[in-house]
DNA sequence: CGAGCGGCTGTGGTCGGACCACAGCATAGC
DNA sequence: GCTATGCTGTGGTCCGACCACAGCCGCTCG
């Protein structure tokens, strides 16, 4: 048993006894060295396990801001998962988009019915039309004049991201999130393989408004196959099936 | 920028650049401190971040398999961070049956699509017959008499991952894997609820012969619909669709 | 009396050096 | 030729020190 697991053990015992919990903090490096009866260096080590999960977020400084604070941030340790092990090029391009295809279509389908449901009981829903709303403000932004492929980009992720959010599963859509993140600069590096950015912006924008029609008319089956053509007609006109260029 | 951020940089560039690839080795510790300009100390820290992402694995001693070693090993580090966002309760059981529903449910049926491809076309599929043959072995080995329901979920465990894997999406099924170490305990703990174990077991034998007859034949709706119901089932008979006990 | 400013304190971040345990290997001795 | 022993390089751990940072408190000056 090495020293620095001994730390993750004590804070995930005290995680699961609720004697931590969200926005806590950690005893200092120094502290939970002599608890323990081990050296900082091997406290650090742990820290930064804990860290690299997104179960802490340290700060230096003083006040309650600093130090080792508890948090709960899935994503990034994700995407720093996704990333690397997509650099080790041991996770398949095509393994990606075929995942993301999965889950964007599911929300699509899943989110339609939620509508559908809203308008055949007159739910309430305000979240769902809400979550719509930020939605469909990426879209405006996208269609603004002048926007680089890296800035169109972005707000494209982003627009995925929140569909897959309207289906109000917060694990599918943290892994959708870290999938883009993952990708995002493999993406761009795929631009100059299209043959026109400019029609392929286009075609994108008519994609994203007919996706977004069908969620909010609930029709289920049609959101989920336009949105398996979309990502696969992007990825397909990249030339992104592979991970080496 | 934290120091040992620049190794993980440099080590993701070395990755994604072919100059460290799977089974290679990172340079020594002390080496990679002095290349960049940095203490040992942070050298370690990133380390520890790598080996805790499943990347590298480290073992002391000389020789070939001794050092940091790059490994790929995603699943481990995906159950350690469901695990742990489990415990913060930001992760409800329920978004979690649901998202077994789907990785299970569409790889059931891709799999089922390989084996009707394969009858087609006479290609060849020996890795896909192995593969299904390792997961009939795991069913022959849930019908031995005796069996405490941690073994036996332990081998159903084994069996869904095995599915999970007839698809040949890695990620996918690393996902899978994960999720399924991260809810074991959870699982284990519910048992109790059950009204009757061994006609439970019983009743999941036989689902599981039927999922697996399915996707031999090629019957991806069926296989699909089977492995929905076979989950869902279960969840609802331990009545395991909330986090809190 | 009040407001502003400057140390004080506690936090993580970094460093250098030291020693240990371990595993392989080369070499000296049998 | 074979065995055993020490050498070497690896990660594992520790110590003590110093730095940068941010909040807090008390002092000083207007």
């Amino acid at each position: 048993m090495k020293n620095y697991e001994l730390v993750l053990q004590q804070v995930e015992a005290d995680l699961a006894a609720g004697r931590l919990r969200l926005g806590g903090r950690l005893p200092g490096e120094r502290a939970l060295a002599e608890q323990l009866g081990i050296s900082r260096p091997s406290v650090r080590e742990a820290v930064r396990v804990l860290e690299a999960l997104g179960v802490v977020r340290t700060a230096t400084g003083s006040g309650p801001e600093a130090g080792a604070v508890i948090v709960a941030e899935p994503s990034a340790p994700l995407t720093a998962l996704l990333r690397l092990h997509l650099a080790t090029s041991h996770l398949p391009m095509h393994d990606i988009v075929q995942t993301r295809v999965l889950l964007e279509s599911w929300s699509a389908q899943e989110a339609a019915g939620l509508f559908a449901e809203k308008a055949r009981h007159e739910v309430a829903g305000e979240d769902l039309v809400a979550k719509l709303a930020v939605a469909e403000e990426l879209l405006e932004r996208m269609d603004g004049e002048g926007l680089s492929p890296e800035e169109f980009h972005l707000l494209d992720a982003e627009f995925h991201v929140a569909l897959a959010g309207l289906a109000g599963n917060v694990l599918i859509a943290a892994v959708m999130g870290s999938l883009r993140s993952a990708i995002h600069g493999y993406v761009l590096a795929a631009v100059p393989n299209l043959p026109n950015w400019d029609a392929t912006a286009i075609g994108l924008r008519t994609e994203h408004r007919a996706i977004v029609a069908a969620i909010r008319d609930g029709q289920g089956d049609d959101a989920a196959r336009l949105v398996t053509e979309h990502i696969e007609g992007f990825y397909r006109a990249a030339r992104l099936s592979s991970p080496t260029w």
